[in-house]
DNA sequence: TATAACATGTAACAAGTTACATGATTTC
DNA sequence: GAAATCATGTAACTTGTTACATGTTATA
């Protein structure tokens, strides 16, 4: 009878990180709050939590999917008139149970992010003074410019909330990008 | 004649931006610098660039497959006694011309870096006061910890090698994420 | 009446991972 | 003679993408 409370790709041999899905969270985080079906949903993360998450439409309905397989959510098939049927989620006692595990798992890790423009990095002094700092500025802007755009979307949500304390923390990280571009310009 | 410069999946429709694959410009910079066989590619990869890479072995030897494929590199058989063959492999102009092309494109465009745990971030306001800085401190521990890791790896690397600016650029993202945590961990 | 929005997917592909397979040579 | 190192991969799986398929209903 004792069903696994995870699934089998979760437990793994030993002690094995979980996989540290963020969709998976995410989707479970936002059905804890909600009951939703697909499109909505994934409309929800397109216009609300697109600063966070750029999960394209078969990939949510997949990954909703999945999470039913593996009786982490329910789903119930509702009509109103002749519409396309719609399938609702809402997570099960055991997804609500994966969602708090994996929120305090993902809280407490750090994120071993590795930025893809490391390697450009590596090997940027294989150009010439001029050019790299050329690139560099570029590279700036580029920064100086998503800075902008998540102040802006930062204004939307209010003081305290989740999405506030993401995009805040997003900034940090801008800042001290853009900070640390330009200790480098002045030094070449 | 003509033989297109890039490869189909590169040329695309229309703009897109190549597929700023950070792995494909690692190996053909290493390449570059010097000709190598898969295993030893790999071999510097883990031993020396570890912090910048974790390429498993399949996928180099997969990658480099690849390249070759493509024109990018050359290969050539080598075999000293009866030791098992190597795979030596070596930029063509074509690579070369490559490499440089992403280096500057790479060098230039900001990572849209999408931090994982920014999720757990979004629900963090789901926990109470007490855990959530509990875990956050955690948090900050580990990151302590990973500049810990980074600085003694900083030693090895000589003043204005590509390595010590990957590394010093990392660190600046740590110190913001420690800061960020300070003052999170303060403010509530 | 055309087109946007609603609603759900499939198929093919891409990039990477883990586990496994194979065999020689050097070192303990 | 066993184990680590050298050297190359294949097979199966995971997670995600893009392009395509299908049909309804509200709106301009």
């Amino acid at each position: 009878m004792s069903e696994p409370l995870l699934s089998r790709s979760r437990e793994m041999s030993q002690g094995a990180i979980a996989s540290s899905d963020s969709n998976e969270l995410l989707l479970l985080g936002l059905l804890d709050r909600q009951r939703m079906h697909g499109y909505e949903l994934h409309e929800f993360l397109e216009k609300r939590l697109g600063f966070l998450s750029d999960l394209k439409k078969p990939t949510a309905y997949r990954l909703l999917d999945k999470l039913h397989g593996d009786g982490l959510v329910d789903r119930q098939s509702e009509r109103s008139g002749n519409r396309p049927e719609r399938r609702v989620y809402s997570l099960t006692e055991k997804g609500k149970a994966l969602f708090e595990s994996l929120l305090r798992e993902q809280l407490a890790l750090p994120d071993r992010v590795s930025y893809p423009s490391s390697v450009s990095l590596l090997f940027a002094d294989r150009l010439d003074v001029v050019e790299r700092r050329e690139l560099l500025r570029k590279r700036k802007l580029a920064f100086e410019a998503h800075r902008d755009t998540l102040s802006r979307i930062l204004e939307f949500h209010p003081e305290g909330s989740g999405a506030r304390l993401v995009l805040d923390h997003d900034l940090r990280h801008i800042d001290a990008e853009i900070g640390w571009l330009n200790e480098t310009l002045n030094e070449s």
